[in-house]
DNA sequence: TGTACATCAGTGAACGCGCGTTCACTGATGTAC
DNA sequence: TGTACATCAGTGAACGCGCGTTCACTGATGTAC
């Protein structure tokens, strides 16, 4: 037993943890390229140079929030794609899901909104591999569906990519919605118009190949 | 005639221009909120303390930079609402015009899907404003298409978002395009995706008052 | 048209400040015997 | 268990640099007479 309980290596990730989520916090307010080394360790309580124990700079770290923000997405979006009921159903349950999940990791959401277009080039393509690696897995659930009999492997995964980004604007509609008095009416209303959009595209899906099916 | 061929207002408006254009160049690389104003004025040509004669900070700067990018987008959006032909006609067309669109003004739509998650709050909200004034309008033009009897304002608004949100997913998409050899083939894959999630929300909104219309 | 004064876009020096990165270090933890 | 040495996460001083902002200025353009 070399390596059970090190000491060092627990302090280790301790200190990456709270450099992790501190950024995340500071990026509420600020997109990553403006997001200053200093800050962070400030805002963690070590020394500036601790940070390169940890990280080789700023835009590292934000690779690896990547991985951590759409990693809380994952089990999510395997929920939502494996439910069962009526359309209605699932649009609302799957609704239901995305605004628990902003609720419960803002800054996440917040995260990948934000950067998913942002200034720094390797965590826009780190998003851009994680969201397509979404959409195949959704694809693929979607294709063991009886209501995908006669869809081409592309118009699968056109209709997945749809999904996957209807969730994400979805998700950071329900961030913009304030705090306090008001709030359950706004966020009533992005719940309606967010159901309203999964049922379009779900009408579109189930009438689909009628237009296709002709004499071609 | 107090007014006319004024060289010292010409002479203003130029240097206001030459800043716009050196900043919408440098946020091709870099987000808003890390865009220096020395930067910008090293940019022109001019010194630093010169930029106060046009902006009050470089988040002003951003603003009037919303206004630009939109307003090269307003024209487009209603030449696609006002086309006329069968469905399949207008989609193509509106995709062509989208594609040229991001060829003509790049930077533009980079902009706009950079900041419209960006970490600067009043630029955030200038395009959230716009967008929301091109949704009714787009909401407006769809209530006089004949399919669109017997929707709601509701429906319609909602129908008139999802456009809107398709036109800059679209847009951003053949952004990323990238120059060279191999550019003709992922162009024209691009274009066949949009065209397909087009096609669907489109047959959704043709069977739309089918669900609704039930014994409720 | 000519002159005297007003305006104001752009200048350039100066400021205090926080930045990222380097370096040799310290001292707690880990390891070998 | 005890001792001697190795490892390495975090320190703190120091660096050169570019930042945003202030200020009094200059000189071309505009205006009044």
């Amino acid at each position: 037993m070399s390596h059970t309980l090190n000491v060092r290596q627990a302090q280790k990730q301790k200190t990456r943890r709270a450099l992790l989520d501190a950024a995340l916090e500071l990026l509420e307010g600020q997109s990553l390229s403006s997001l200053g080394l200093r800050e962070v360790t400030r805002a963690v309580g070590v020394a500036p140079t601790a940070f390169y124990r940890h990280f080789r700079s700023v835009e590292d770290l934000g690779v690896a929030l990547v991985e951590e923000a759409l990693g809380s997405l994952h089990p999510m979006i395997r929920t939502i794609v494996s439910a069962t009921g009526d359309g209605e159903e699932r649009i609302t349950r799957a609704i239901e899901l995305i605004a628990g999940h902003v609720d419960a990791h803002p800054a996440h959401v917040r995260f990948i909104a934000r950067e998913r277009h942002g200034g720094v080039r390797s965590v826009r393509e780190a998003i851009r591999d994680q969201l397509a690696l979404f959409a195949e897995e959704v694809g693929e659930a979607l294709a063991e569906d009886p209501v995908s009999a006669g869809w081409s492997e592309e118009d699968l995964l056109m209709l997945a990519q749809l999904y996957v980004d209807q969730m994400l604007v979805t998700a950071s509609l329900f961030l913009e919605v304030p705090e306090g008095a008001a709030e359950a009416g706004t966020r009533e209303r992005v719940f309606r118009v967010a159901a309203r959009r999964m049922r379009l595209i779900g009408i579109g899906r189930e009438h689909w190949l009628e237009g296709v099916g002709g004499g071609v």
